[in-house]
DNA sequence: TCCGTTTCATTCGTCTACGAACGGTGCGGG
DNA sequence: CCCGCACCGTTCGTAGACGAATGAAACGGA
């Protein structure tokens, strides 16, 4: 069953070697894990990491918000979610309430602390982006961003 | 949306807003997940993750290397490479080996099992890339490869 | 009203990621 | 020859990521 022809997506007479650097995967994850170190930098301080500033930001626009639901918006299983709620409501970012309405949802509000965390880290934002993107022009960033939106 | 001026757009302070969807850290995080999902999916029955892999189709091509040279390679730090190891060994992919000319090192070499599972899923790399791509056509797949190589 | 299905939160196990600290090894300079 | 420095691998702690399983709560249909 080895070499099937490859699916048969398209017929790419061009034969190009394959390379591991070139291979998406492997670019998303190198990308991923410079992207991580900057917004560490960047965010020094705050004591956030990435995740939990995606949470914490969402949350500020959303108002409070079941964990299932939060992590739902920002691309964190509900597993994932459990942990980093639980170390959001130890820092006092972030305070967990029952909802009176269904006893199974555990609802998130930002404490007062949390969103000044968060205003202060939304005013970073800006700065971590044009780090992150800094080897490309302007119109290569925003290009980079459409397409990085479409494959995600 | 505002006017079709947009990528005419230089030094406009256009203040756009901060939406954490269009932030590219959160977006590459996004697309990692995608690409593994995919991975994971195509080399299903290889039980194998993608930085498993990467390590193992670069020691493919470079033949048997130290644990730290072979991490560095492929962006996977010390102390994430003596697990990674550790687990390729377990599984009898690789087989470890002190260095003799240089007590320090442990050479990592893809035993014929590790060979075999390599060379089996280079083969399948192509479908994992091509279904990670598939939102894009061929054009701005390789834009989005060549971006990426840049920012990583 | 009762029961099956869905949803939610939680728990467990495995794997990546990395900072920090540690001891062992190699090497170059004094 | 010895010492300090650099490098190697290892270990610990913390944090994401996710499949799988579980029990409680809500919901919907009969």
């Amino acid at each position: 069953m080895t070499a099937k022809r490859a699916k048969a997506t398209q017929e790419t007479p061009q034969e190009r070697p394959y390379v591991l650097e070139e291979q998406i995967g492997f670019l998303i994850r190198r990308a991923h894990q410079r992207a991580s170190a900057i917004f560490e930098q960047v965010m020094d301080g705050f004591d956030v990491t990435p995740v939990q500033y995606a949470a914490l930001a969402k949350l500020h626009d959303l108002g409070p918000t079941s964990q299932n639901q939060l992590g739902r918006m920002v691309g964190i299983d509900p597993a994932t979610m459990f942990g980093v709620a639980g170390r959001l409501a130890k820092r006092g970012l972030v305070s967990p309430s029952v909802d009176p309405n269904d006893a199974r949802l555990v609802l998130l509000s930002l404490t007062a602390a949390g969103r000044e965390a968060v205003e202060g880290m939304k005013a970073l934002g800006p700065v971590v982006t044009a780090r992150t993107l800094e080897p490309l022009s302007e119109e290569e960033a925003a290009t980079l961003i459409a397409l990085l939106g479409r494959i995600g």
